[in-house]
DNA sequence: TTGAAAGCGCTAACAA
DNA sequence: TTGTTAGCGCTTTCAA
């Protein structure tokens, strides 16, 4: 491995001068630097970034804590994540929970502060934030995807306001003309997505929805449950005209199995959900959703999160992100009369 | 920050005591350990990764090259990567090229055999090939995913049979009676995925059916193209009544178009996909397709890359992972006489 | 079984 | 503008 004394050597001035040829280039002599770049490139040097690290006591890794990376809006989080850090000079390591508070608090222990110059931790879970709470003082944390502006948590956050979401996919639906509603909240990786669901109820009552017609259920994030819910309910509440699932892996789930019952969407039931993923425009029919602009979520985490490390006082607790936006597709239609028993 | 120093005070040992009861726990009085790792949980101390990494030469990092994370493959793997990689006591840091040479070239160059101890590479194109094998010399590169092994690369490889998985979908749409089949060949993230078209090709060749009769389209990989795909496909060849993709993405994106398009699956047309992506199994109609055993492969790969670190001698260039199998499921039946025009 | 000491490769005062 | 020097926190011989 060839270091950068090697390299010190072959251009014939020492370390520092190497090192600072490395970053500030401004101190040395325009033709000391270029002697110091002939014989890094004939030499082959890359630095060590380990070395370097210890040295300056910062990394520029950040760490990304995600609950199951197999749900398919992370991945897409993760895309913008990474090239934002990317470009503002840093690594992106992936933190996988796999829903178990252990291997978080693993994972916190051994990189807050070390391997890592900054943690965003998505979607927390109370124990996941209790953990965070107390990994504070290891190094900064952040928390991304925070879901209830009205409430900061002990950490800085950036903050999305769901409940403005639910509402608007609220609006919609009662726009549609639909009043026998099912809601299906999903437990969003381990924290309930309930404000989500409170925003949605609280519209519906601002319009004067008796919310005892409202059939709820809750179930695991993803396709398949969405799928099952979907099944429940309707051997249930066989006179609901639209459903509102927390999010689009529910939603999806609700309208393939919708179409397996014989059930046409819209005509037969509306469906929308919340974040926009790119299956909701992949999908037929296309779903009606609340985009919550994840690529700029993700952006404004990471900017935050290095502010945060860099100048820990111009970062404000709490920053909130882009308002959600309906995106109307094929999935949501007006109430018409059911034709099905 | 506590340093191993402030412990070994409170301990009246010294760093290389507290050094062993961290790592080999053999060396040490038991009386002297406990009072270590007493001193050790008092002042809350946590070793610091990037000396230690420094001072071993190595970082318990490994990286993952991939082109782009929102493709839904990949997160399916690096769920199974990070698990594996954690419980072999290894971070993992995902590393997203965008497609980009570029960046994968920088990528390469700054983490080989630096801040990660070995690097996983996905579906490499030729260029980035070119870029793994000159990078070989930083440190411990493997390649995941070949998809020839018949032919191995410069490089230590995990291998999957993928021309296996072309043939077994040919066999089964003929064995389903199909003759006029079209077939879709993604580029596979900057590889074309020509494996997967060649064993499909090659399989029907030798059931005697003449390929000239066999419509192909190459296409960018995702659920979108293989739409359009699809949709411009039927504009020109519309007796077609199987399609074969080579990734589910493709397959998925078809079966949308055709349900757009009034054409029942698999009534009127099958459609039969490469991968087993989450997905598949989640449509409706649920995708019949060739699973190539992500999980299986993501855990093999990161095992053998391991190896390659820790006994590179004792690891083989290539190793092949489990044979792809069919998975039958809803999208494909018996040939029809099509009811369309 | 423990301690002393050197060093991993780089950075950052400070001095020249 | 360049060199000297002293670490960063940990590991690892080697000696005691």
């Amino acid at each position: 491995m060839v270091t950068l004394s090697e390299v010190a050597r072959r251009a014939r001035v020492t370390a520092a001068t190497v090192s600072n040829v490395l970053r500030n280039r401004e101190k040395v002599r325009p033709e000391t630097a270029e002697r110091v770049l002939q014989a890094i490139a004939e030499l082959g040097y890359r630095p060590n970034l380990n070395a370097r690290a210890l040295a300056q006591g910062r990394s520029s890794t950040l760490a990304l804590m995600l609950s199951n990376i197999a749900n398919p809006f992370y991945p897409e989080f993760v895309l913008a994540a990474e090239r934002a850090a990317r470009k503002a000079g840093h690594f992106l390591m992936v933190c996988n929970t796999d829903d178990d508070a252990q291997i978080g608090r693993a994972y916190l222990n051994q990189i807050a502060g070390t391997f890592a110059d900054g943690v965003l931790v998505m979607n927390t879970d109370i124990a996941m934030n209790e953990l965070c709470i107390s990994a504070m003082q290891n190094g900064p944390i952040l928390l991304a995807m925070w879901e209830h502006p009205e409430k900061p948590p002990a950490l800085p956050c950036v903050a999305v306001d769901f409940a403005r979401a639910g509402a608007l996919a609220a609006q919609h639906l009662l726009e549609l003309g639909h009043r026998n509603i099912a809601m299906l909240t999903g437990d969003g990786c381990g924290g309930l997505q309930d404000a989500r669901s409170d925003g949605f109820r609280a519209k519906l009552l601002e319009e004067g929805v008796d919310l005892a017609t409202l059939a709820q259920l809750q179930v695991r994030d993803s396709i398949d449950s969405g799928y099952a819910a979907c099944q429940q309910l309707f051997a249930q509440h066989p006179r609901v005209t639209a459903i509102f699932a927390t999010n689009d892996l529910l939603a999806i789930g609700a309208i393939q199995a919708l179409v397996s019952m014989g059930c046409a969407v819209p005509d037969d039931v509306s469906v929308i959900g919340i974040t926009d993923i790119q299956l909701a425009h992949q999908m037929r029919p296309a779903l009606t959703t609340v985009a919550i602009q994840t690529e700029a979520v993700a952006e404004l985490s990471i900017r935050s999160l290095i502010r945060l490390i860099d100048e820990p006082d111009k970062q404000p607790p709490m920053v909130l992100g882009p308002p959600p936006e309906l995106v109307t597709r094929m999935s949501t239609g007006p109430r018409r009369r059911r034709a099905r028993g």
